[in-house]
RNA sequence: UACCCGAUGGUGUAAUUGGUAACACACAAGUUUUUGGUACUUGCAUUCCAGGUUCGAGUCCUGGUCGGGUAACCA
């Protein structure tokens, strides 16, 4: 089995020189210009910065795997992992940990750069007073409402405020005691002295300070006034000496706010880069909305393997490798896309077909008896591990009297392009022996409930010395030596591509997929995976990808289905009978009481 | 009635200083196969539109069109 990753993996096998050829996103072309020119003297030093008040999903993984990435190609290149605690009202230690498990689980380090906002807010201050000492912020008492107000809107000029033009010392006097807890929450700002008429609204002299009497998750009760983003972050990565600040692109018409306040100060200015955030199809990506599935218990936690969070697709039994290669392939860049959520199931296939050992295992099984098989013989069958990867091994796979198989590998009444088992037909039990069909039990209802072949002693291994051919070759287990699993199957949380597209009266949780889940008991797996350990990824031959589950014991297996192997089978199916019973989604929209 | 950003196949990303539009996914067809898996082969766009500069424009200029973002005491 794979070990599973739940340690570091640093791993830089994948990481390539960026000043050696090869195509570059926009990001690398402008760093390697930088360097050129010397402008951060030939330092690269980015960060990831999350706010802890949410788990970490895919589209952060896309920022984890720049900024560390950056970090790691480029020669003496740093990056820090930094939490954005400034807004104590949202933010949870919970989620402080839950991200550094997910950062490093990636397989991305930090070393000894583990930084908080929070730990800067006494600096924040003093650069605050500065500020205000230059003439360039002042306090405003008007409350949030008047000050929406004042602000104007896109197509009109904001008005200043009253209070914009006291004096340095009324300020300097006013802001010390917001500091010290005199007013009340909400009472007062400080706000940064720029110009109400700017085309930029984040430049109508934005607010820099709040009062919020909130306990904070590190500093406790220690300040009662807290920096907004804008005015705290260019802080941050200034004071950390950060050269390139990678955002996402609606912090666009945020950057001459960031580059204002830094020349305000006259401090070490980063440069700050935007880039577009990622969109899977079938999938929701804000964390707000994640959120609402978690508190609505749409779905069960936010590790619950439908969710597109970090803590998810690990537990679904996605490899770091597989959303590595998905991030290198997707690239980055300044517009938005969508991209197809195929692309992530191939570079997850692509990464588990080599690494993931094979195993057989019956999800829907059917009792096969060979009838010419001695009772009690048990041959241990050679099996081989991994063609992909000759390391691997063998393992010996127990062949029994009764046996089980797939029940979708068996047709009574067969059409032309069905390779498999059929009344009469010879088929292979892969790396055992030949089985032929003969005869075909049935329950009082018609369906088949058992069947009983013959086997040929002579194809042991799975060939004919004779030469014969079978068409194909199925999976199987002992019915006597095999191991009871749960197996659990995902399919999209989502029914609609873009779950985020909802009309006036609709909500994008109406697009929950009622079958995202299909739970399935009574599988019988291979006994060797009695041993499995949570997060052990295998391949049952032929059906998909499978990982063990945490809430697997040894006396109840639990596996997730983390894809499916592509299956031309399915295809020609469909293709052959597009819609058997009629996609249950849009009747049960209809049926929605709204 | 503003300001900022963007536009290359169905999808996503490429294209040295302007010089044959490339790769991957998806889809379709085929070869190989003890997984209807993997691997391999083949097919699938004149680069949003209109002008212009040039021997030559996806790349440069002008004007449109379309898309995204921005009016939390959130980040």
């Amino acid at each position: 089995m794979t070990t599973s990753d739940s340690k570091p993996e640093n791993d830089k096998t994948d990481t390539s020189n960026p000043e050696a050829g090869e195509s570059l996103d926009f990001v690398r072309a402008i760093i390697i210009e930088d360097n050129k020119t010397g402008k951060f003297d030939q330092r690269v030093h980015t960060r990831f910065p999350p706010e802890p008040n949410g788990y970490l999903h895919i589209g952060h993984a896309k920022s984890i795997c720049l900024n560390f990435g950056i970090g790691q190609e480029f020669p003496g290149g740093q990056c820090n992992l930094r939490f954005d605690d400034t807004n104590p009202t949202k933010e949870e230690q919970e989620y402080v940990e839950s991200i550094q498990a997910d950062v490093k689980w990636l397989g991305f380090d930090w070393e000894d750069r583990l930084y908080f906002a929070s730990d800067y807010f006494d600096q924040m201050y003093d650069y605050a007073e500065q500020l205000i000492m230059a003439g360039k912020a002042y306090v405003c008492e008007l409350n949030a409402e008047e000050t929406r107000q004042l602000r104007g809107s896109l197509f009109a000029e904001g008005q200043d405020s009253p209070h914009r033009n006291r004096s340095v010392e009324e300020n300097l006097d006013l802001f010390r005691r917001m500091r010290a807890g005199e007013f009340e929450d909400g009472s007062r700002v400080l706000r940064a002295k720029i110009d109400m008429k700017s085309p930029n609204l984040n430049m109508r002299d934005p607010i820099m300070y709040r009062i919020l009497t909130a306990r904070h998750h590190r500093t406790g009760d220690k300040w009662c006034i807290y920096p907004m983003y804008d005015w705290a972050h260019g802080l941050e990565d200034s004071m950390e000496g950060i050269t390139h600040s990678i955002c996402t692109l609606e912090f666009e018409n945020h950057r001459p706010l960031y580059d204002w306040f830094l020349d305000a100060l006259g401090i070490y200015h980063p440069q700050q880069i935007e880039f577009a955030r990622l969109n899977l199809t079938y999938t929701v990506m804000s964390k707000r909305k994640l959120l609402q599935l978690v508190t609505e218990k749409r779905v069960n936690g936010w590790d619950d393997p439908r969710m597109p969070t970090i803590s998810g697709m690990r537990r679904r039994g996605y490899s770091p490798q597989a959303i590595r290669n998905f991030c290198k392939t997707i690239s980055v860049n300044k517009f938005n896309s969508t991209i197809d959520i195929a692309l992530l199931d191939h570079c997850l296939r692509d990464d588990l077909n080599k690494t993931s050992p094979r195993v057989m295992a019956v999800l829907k099984p059917l009792k096969v008896i060979i009838d010419n098989y001695p009772d009690d013989k048990i041959d241990m069958l050679e099996a081989i591990n991994n063609p992909e990867d000759e390391s691997a091994g063998t393992r010996l796979v127990p062949f029994t009297k009764e046996m089980y198989i797939e029940q979708d590998d068996f047709m009574e009444d067969p059409p032309k392009k069905f390779f498999r088992l059929a009344p009469g037909r010879e088929v292979r039990l892969r790396y055992a022996y030949f089985v032929t069909c003969t005869d075909v039990v049935k329950d009082e209802n018609g369906q088949v409930v058992e069947l009983h072949c013959t086997y040929d002693p002579e194809t042991r291994g799975g060939n004919a010395p004779d030469g014969r051919k079978v068409k194909a070759t199925l999976h199987w287990v002992s019915a006597t030596e095999s191991v009871p699993a749960e197996v659990r199957l995902y399919d999209h949380l989502f029914t609609k591509e873009n779950p985020d597209d909802v009309g006036e009266d609709e909500d994008f949780k109406d697009s929950l997929n009622p079958d995202s889940l299909e739970v399935l008991t009574g599988c019988r797996v291979e006994p060797i995976l009695k041993d499995a350990r949570v997060e052990d990824r295998v391949q049952f031959e032929r059906l998909g990808y499978f990982c063990v589950d945490k809430d697997s014991t040894p006396e109840h297996l639990v596996f997730n289905r983390t894809v499916g192997l592509r299956d031309m089978w399915a295809k020609i199916k469909k293709a052959a009978n597009p819609n058997p019973n009629p996609n249950p989604n849009p009747n049960q929209k209809k049926n929605k009481k709204k």
